[in-house]
Order: structure tokens, then sequence, then C-alpha cells
DNA sequence: CACTCCCGCCAATTA
DNA sequence: TAATTGGCGGGAGTG
């Protein structure tokens, strides 16, 4: 906005600030730098004053609506096209050009388009929202605000709110230090005390605004002592900062948003309507409320809802009262807050303030459903029966649009749950698949995508348009991030890209069921932090590269889109296993897997050897397994010969690809054969075993992690970033806890061919975890055998037999333990053989959401430019990328498809 | 017309 | 002194 705007501000008004803006318009270069935001940088359009230069300005002198008009185009234009990535950029040049307003103004943004609330969900889709607590992400105002195309001093506005939860936290001048929700549980625990400390006596009392009014009127003084307040709040949560200082007395954006948080807190009702907001927080103004005041505060309560909102914490709600409709407020976040609150705190039902924001404007729209969502989730949870819990959950799901989106939504910040959802998306699907697809518009989603990967996805990825941003909304980076990695990736199908989507996809899928899992394929889910993988016989390739580079991406991406098709096959896997992934590698397994091994670093698990070693298995309960162990073993052996390589390719992706994970699979069903077949019977060697890959997020991605059915989408896999050797294994829930317990290991030497999946005819679904690390411990870890659902193949059998026993898959006693946890579940135990792959794990590769952006932001715009993406949906940045990515893998599964 | 709230001037603070 | 922060309120967009 800087930029465009100063040029044609400058006609405008004179401007003030910079003079510089006009020299700058002249000279210029029109490139604008990505890097320092500031003004300047567009083209210099007018310096020639050519002769439409000229017109231009004559128009702006003559109409200042015109000039408007202008302004805003070019102003927006940025924006715009990451978000819709329709105009290209080269229009805005041209489009500059021409006074005429007529065409901008379509373009023009609404001013809703420029919300302060979009900005802020733009802003927060860049971190995540449990950022892993190895990384520290640091903000730069400059670059955010050039990024999002925005003067700074919107990200102040936006930060401060966000400072006064502690979400971020200033650590020198332009540079903000991102924390994630982590800690808000706390702050919110905080401010709840101090608000009742201030304003309880109020709020008790407080029946209806109006009478809180009048307290509030009469005691805000009294109660409110100010100063002290404010110490308080800010304290709420000395970690992250220290409290510094108030250097400022005000901050006022910071106190009046920590106090309004407090209102909130506070009151019964959970409704706070603005001008009691407003009168309680002049507070020291006070008395004399001057109307000029009020309406000041009103402004700035705004702007705070608006942050608070796309947070979901409030929504805007109204309440009628005698006088009238007045607007307010409603907390829609946690009510209760945990000791740990970071972790749990999801409990209240009302409680998760993740999902809301994730909503982001839909939030508003939807609450209510989400909100049991929700509550469902948490006592799944908490419970402890996450399964049926879940279950319950997801059957009782409709699936409306509105709980994609939920689903979509689901925030990292219950890691549990996620597992919980990834768990039961697996048995979902296992039980969809089994009993058939059926799944509504997940199932739809997989078919398309098996068929066409193109197409459907979108329709059911609400991602792509902006809605997004409700559907997307997650906040967190990652997917962007992914996206752009990805982007090679072909990912065959929607699924893939929406998958992406931040957390949720877990959820999203599970909730719609379907998507999710594979249904027939097994797949394993480790809490573990970093997480891995599983692919029923890929090869592995893959190189383990933790991050890929754009080019390497590139390859891989071809590679897995090579793949991909014939990964599709899942189901047959009796027939062949088509998976086989990759056709790409061929290469020497072994040194692969070596080479795996290193990337795969981060790995976190190693499968040692054997599963057999049942007898370790203790982990939990669930004993019964053993049966299952041994399939695993068996798998695991299969996986270790020589397939291995080509699915490791394809995972190499980075681990930013995961999101790409997603997809794959789709396109089984439809056309399972042909493309699989070639495919297959390369890997021939290779049984069928399903597959699935289970990536982990990186940074961005932090929470959510996704499975894939290998098979399906070698290309998903390949996104994965990480390559692991997969192992075949039987799928396995096992608790977190034993997990933690021990280190997940793969052990590099299988690898499992991928492609083959040729049962489960889902892979679609790709799981999502999430990232266990922290949860891990808490929640289980699950693997599940599609096997198990879906007797179609019993591929794993056949796999078995081929490798029995080799050393290269070991399973590691995590393994077997997670047998035993399986039983758990139930269907889990069941067995089949499943691949892991390992991914790496974000760790290793230490990709900041930063690094990643970058990228995307380039594959957004590009992306869409190159495309010729005729779509307009992607708006919003994050789901720019996100559908940048999809766009991507369109086209590249358009490539494939042909075939 | 009321509600929202964008925009950006300009002062307070910092560097 | 320059740059960063952020208070503040005019006034525009929406409904």
């Amino acid at each position: 906005e800087n930029i465009y705007d100063r040029s044609r501000m400058a006609p405008k008004t004179p401007i003030k600030n910079e003079p510089i803006d006009l020299s700058k318009q002249k000279g210029c270069t029109p490139e604008r730098n990505p890097i320092t935001p500031v003004k300047i940088i567009d083209r210099p359009q007018p310096d020639p004053w050519t002769p439409t230069t000229n017109l231009k300005i004559l128009v702006s002198a003559a109409s200042p609506d015109m000039r408007d008009r202008e302004k805003k185009k070019e102003l927006f234009r940025p924006i715009e096209n990451s978000e819709q990535g329709d105009t290209p950029d080269s229009l805005q040049y041209d489009i500059v050009d021409d006074s005429t307003v007529d065409e901008f103004e379509k373009q023009r943004p609404s001013r809703k388009q420029k919300s302060l609330g979009l900005l802020c969900q733009k802003f927060l889709a860049r971190y995540p929202n449990y950022p892993l607590s190895t990384e520290k992400t640091t903000i730069s105002l400059d670059e955010v605000a050039s990024i999002l195309g925005v003067e700074r001093r919107r990200i102040y506005d936006i930060v401060n709110v966000l400072e006064s939860l502690h979400l971020v936290s200033r650590v020198a001048k332009n540079q903000y230090c991102w924390h994630g929700r982590h800690n808000l549980s706390q702050t919110l625990k905080m401010l709840q005390e101090a608000g009742e400390l201030q304003y309880g006596e109020l709020m008790t009392s407080q029946h209806k605004e109006q009478d809180l009014e009048y307290k509030f009127g009469e005691r805000k003084k009294e109660i409110i002592p100010d100063s002290q307040d404010r110490p308080l709040l800010d304290f709420s949560e000395p970690d992250c900062i220290s409290a510094s200082a108030n250097s400022r007395k005000d901050k006022s954006l910071r106190i009046m948003s920590q106090k309004f948080v407090m209102l909130f807190l506070v009151s019964k009702t959970k409704i706070v309507t603005l001008d009691i907001a407003a009168k309680i927080l002049i507070e020291e103004t006070q008395d004399t409320v001057d109307h000029s005041k009020f309406k000041t505060k009103v402004r700035r309560l705004y702007d705070i809802a608006n942050v608070l909102t796309s947070l979901g914490l409030i929504k805007k709600v109204h309440v009628t009262e005698e006088r009238g409709r007045k607007p307010a407020f409603k907390w829609i976040g946690p009510v209760e807050f945990p000791e740990k609150t970071d972790e749990l705190r999801g409990h209240s039902p009302t409680s998760d303030p993740l999902p809301d924001t994730q909503r982001g404007g839909c939030a508003q729209y939807q609450t209510s459903a989400t909100g049991k969502q929700r509550s469902a989730r948490h006592a799944s949870f908490n419970s402890a029966q996450p399964c049926e819990a879940t279950r319950r959950k997801i059957s009782s799901e409709p699936n409306s649009p509105h709980q994609e989106r939920q689903a979509c939504i689901v925030n990292s910040d219950e890691n549990c749950s996620k597992m919980i959802n990834l768990a039961d998306v697996c048995r979902h699907k296992i039980e969809e698949d089994t009993g058939n697809k059926a799944c509504d518009t997940a199932e739809t989603i997989l078919h398309s995508a098996k068929n066409s990967n193109i197409t459907l996805p979108f329709s059911l990825l609400p991602v792509p348009g902006d809605s997004d941003f409700c559907v997307n909304p997650l906040p967190q980076a990652v997917f962007p991030v992914v996206q752009a990695d990805v982007p090679s990736l072909s990912l065959p199908n929607g699924i893939s890209s929406q998958a992406p989507h931040p957390s949720t996809p877990a959820a999203s899928k599970t909730e719609n069921g379907k998507p999710a899992l594979v249904p027939n394929q097994p797949f394993l889910c480790f809490p573990s932090s970093s997480l891995f993988m599983l692919c029923g016989g890929l090869q592995e390739n893959n190189l383990g590269e933790p991050l890929p580079t754009a080019g390497d991406l590139g390859n891989r991406s071809a590679e897995a889109q090579a793949a991909i098709p014939p990964t599709v096959c899942q189901k047959r896997s009796s027939h062949k296993c088509s998976s086989p992934s990759a056709p790409v590698d061929d290469e020497e397994p072994a040194a692969k897997k070596q080479t795996l091994e290193h990337s795969d670093l981060p790995l976190s698990l190693v499968l040692p050897k054997k599963p057999s070693e049942s007898p370790k298995t203790e982990s939990s309960p669930g004993s019964g397994c053993s049966a299952a162990v041994h399939l695993e073993t068996n798998h695991l052996d299969l996986a270790s010969p020589a397939a291995p390589e080509v699915a490791n390719k394809e995972f190499t992706k980075s681990s930013d690809s995961q999101e790409q994970e997603k997809q794959s699979q789709n396109k089984d069903p439809d056309e399972p054969p042909p493309g699989n077949e070639h495919i297959s019977k390369e890997n021939a060697n290779q049984p069928f075993q399903p597959q699935y890959l289970y990536v982990q997020p990186t940074a961005g991605l932090s929470s959510f992690n996704f499975l894939f059915s290998a098979n399906q989408a070698p290309g998903a896999i390949s996104l994965a970033a990480n390559q692991l050797p997969s192992l075949s294994v039987p799928c396995v829930m096992v608790p977190s806890a034993a997990l933690t317990s021990f280190p997940l290991v793969c052990s590099p030497s299988f690898t499992s061919p991928l492609s083959p999946v040729p049962d489960g005819s889902f892979s679609a679904a790709a799981s999502t975890n999430f990232s266990m690390s922290s949860l891990a411990s808490s929640t289980p870890v699950f693997i599940s055998t599609t096997a198990v659902v879906t007797p179609k193949v019993s591929p794993a059998p056949s796999v078995d037999p081929q490798q029995p026993a080799h050393p290269a898959l070991h399973l590691s006693p995590v393994l077997t333990r997670s047998c035993s946890a399986v039983k758990l579940d139930s269907p889990v135990c069941v067995g089949h053989p499943v691949t892991l792959l390992k991914l790496q794990q974000p760790s290793s590769a230490p990709l900041t959401p930063k690094s990643i952006r970058p990228a995307h932001h380039e594959a957004f715009f590009k992306t869409p430019g190159s495309l010729g993406d005729p779509v307009a949906w992607k708006k919003n940045e994050g789901n720019q990328t996100r559908n940048a990515s999809s766009v991507q893998r369109r086209l590249e599964i358009s490539s494939t498809s042909p075939d």
C-alpha cells in the first residue's frame, strides 16, 4: 500500500511525510522490494510523465473519487494478487495506466478486504498457533507489513493486541517474537484473576449490561486503580517478556485489550457490549466521558475486537435491550483455565480458542457447531477414549460445509485431540472403506482426487477461496509454507492441498470423515514429536532432505507425480502393488536408505529391527497385538529391500511439503489400474503394502502431520519432505506415552516401495497428525492398519513373504509397543502391514516459518500467474499458498493425468 | 443514520 | 536527529 499509495497519494495530498515518495515516484524503479516494504517501491509510473500520467493527474485532480479509486486499485493490487492471484502484476502496471476507472472498480478491494480482522488473520496465518518451543520465530514488522501489503501502522495495531495476550513479545525495534498460543491459557487465566479483582464485583452483579454499566460507572474508578492493573496485566505473563516496562504509559491499546478481555472473562454472560466496555475502559478519563472520548475508545475497541475475533476469542453479537440493539461481543474462547492451560485447556466447552481462530471470519457465523465439536473433541480427549468420542463426533457430524471448515480449523492446541482425530479418521476411513467410501464430501473428494486429481479437491476444499480464511483460517504459517514448497509436489489431489490446511486437516478430514485416512491402508502415527511415518511399502528413495530446495522439490515433485499415478492404486494391492512408487528411484536402495537416514535425522522413529520382538511391546496395554506385531515385522521386512527407493524420493520433499502428503491417494479409485500398474510392475517386487506417510509438520505446520497412504499418491509422499524409510507395518495405536518413551526409529534400511498400495483404494485420506512432541506424552499414539478394515487386500501377507525378515526393517520396540497399543483401538490391531516412512522432522530442518515464507510468497505470486489460474479462489495469502500448491498440484496432476 | 473502522497525521519515545 | 511507536479522530464504507 505504501508503495502504491505514495505515488498516488502524492497527488492527493502533498504528502507530508515523505517527500521521498514523490521523488521516488519519478525516479523510481518500479519494482518493489520485498524487503523494505516501505513506501516507494512501486513503479514510478509517473516519472516520465507519460501522456497517461498527465491524464491521471488531471483526473485525480478533477475528481477525488477517481483518484481514490486508482489509488486503491494500486494499493490493493498487491494484496489482491497475492490473494487471488488472478491479476498478474503486470496487469497492475497496465491498469495503472489508464486512469480509467472502470476496471479498477471491480478490483477495488472493498473496505472489508482491508479490515484489520482480515489482516490479522493473514498475520496469524503466518505463524503456528503452537510453535515448537525450539524455534523462535521473530517477526519483522517491516517484513510483515510489506508482505501483507499494509502499512506498518496497522501491524502495530495487531501486534499490540497480540502482545497483550502474550502471543508475541517485542524483542527489539522492529522485532517481535512469536510465542504462539502456548501461554494463552496462562495469560487468560491471569487476566481472569486480575479481572475478577477489578471487575469481579461488578460482573457478579451484572445481570445485564446495564447493571454493569452502572456499576462500572460507579466503581470503575474505585475498583480499577489503573496503574496497578496495568502492571498486573503485564505481569500476567512475565515469562514472555520481561515486563520491562511499561515504558510508555500507555500502550493503551495493550492495556485496553487486556481489560477488554478481562471483562469477558469476568462476565458471566461472556458478552460485553461495546459501550459498556468503552465506558469501563475510559476509566481514567472516566467521568467526563466526553462523547469524543467515548467515540475514540469505541474505535479502539473495534480495533481490538477485530484482532480478538481473528484469534477466535470473541465473536460479534448483538444484544437487544430495552434501548435497542447494541453491538456487543461474546467470548468464545476458553473459559476455564486449567493450570497448565497450555495443553489441556481446551476442556471447557467453550474453550477452545483456536478453533475459532481458524474459523476466523467464519467463526462468527458458525459458532455453535464448532463449539460442539470442540467439546466433543475435548471430551474425548479427556476421557481418554479419544477414539470413540471422536468417532461419535465424526459420525454425528453431518458433513456440512461448515463442519468442514471446522475441521480444517482444528487447532494445534490440542495435539491430543488431533491425535484422536486422526485415529478417528483412520477408523472412519477404515470403516468407511469397508463400508465403502461413502463418505460424502470427503469421499467425493477423495474420489475425485483419485480420479482426476484435480477437480474435486477444490470443490471440496473450501480452501481456495478466500473463504478460506474461514476455512483455512489456520493461522499457521505452515501450510502456506508447505505449499510453497510443495507445489512442486504433485499432489494429485486437492486433497493434499487441503490437507495442508492447518492443523485442522486431520480434524477436518476426520470430521468429514473420509478424507483423512485411507481406508484400507494401514498407517502409523506416532506421537513422537517428530513424527514419522509410515508407509506401506514404499520404496524409499528418499532422500531425506529436509528442506529441499526449490529445485529439488521440483524434481521430486516431478518424480512424485510420476509416481503418483501408480500409487493410486492402493486397493489393489493384492494385484500388484502398484505402488510403486516410484519409478524414480530405482537406484540403489541401499544407498538411498543410508542417505535417508541422514536425511532423516530428524526422524523420530527408527525401526530397529525387527518388530518381531514383540515382547517389548509392552507399552501399553495393548497387548493384544502380538499378532499384529508379527505382521509388522513381516511387513517391515518387506520394505527393506528393494522398494524403498521410490518412495523416499518423493518423500524427500521437504517437510514443508507435508501438505502434499495429503493427497496423493486420490486417484486410486478411479484410475487405479492403469498408471499404477506400470509402476506397480516396476515395483513389483514390492508387495503391495499400503503405505502411509506421516509427515511431520514443519515448523509452520506445527500442529499437524499427515499420514498418507503411501500408495496413493506418491506425489504426496514425495511431498513429505522427509523421507524416511518406510516400513510396512500394521497399524497400531499406541498411547503416546509409550511412544514418548522411545524414540521411534525407522530403519532406514527399509524402504518400501511406495507404490503399491493397491488395497486401499482410498488412500486418499491423508490423515493428519499432530505433532506430538508435546502431546505425545499425553496422547496416545495410534496406528491403525487399514488393512484391518479393508480386507481387500492382504497384500501384506504377500509382502511378508517377500522379505520376511529383513533386518532392514526392524520394528523398533516402539512398534511393538505400538502394536500393543493398537489393540486399544480396535481395528487397528489387525495389522495390516504398513510401511512407515520416516519423515524428517522439522527439527532437523530448521525451517522457520520465515524461511519458508519467502518461498511461499513466491509461490503465490507465481503460481497463479503461471498457472493462469482462473480461479480466484485463492485470496488469502495463506490460502494462497495453499492454493498455489493446489494449483500446482493441479498442474502436475493434469500433466500426469494425461496419461 | 448508525455502526464500523480505515487511514494516516502527528506526538511521544527510542535509537 | 531520525526512526519507531502508537494515540487519536476524521471521515468513509456498510447496512
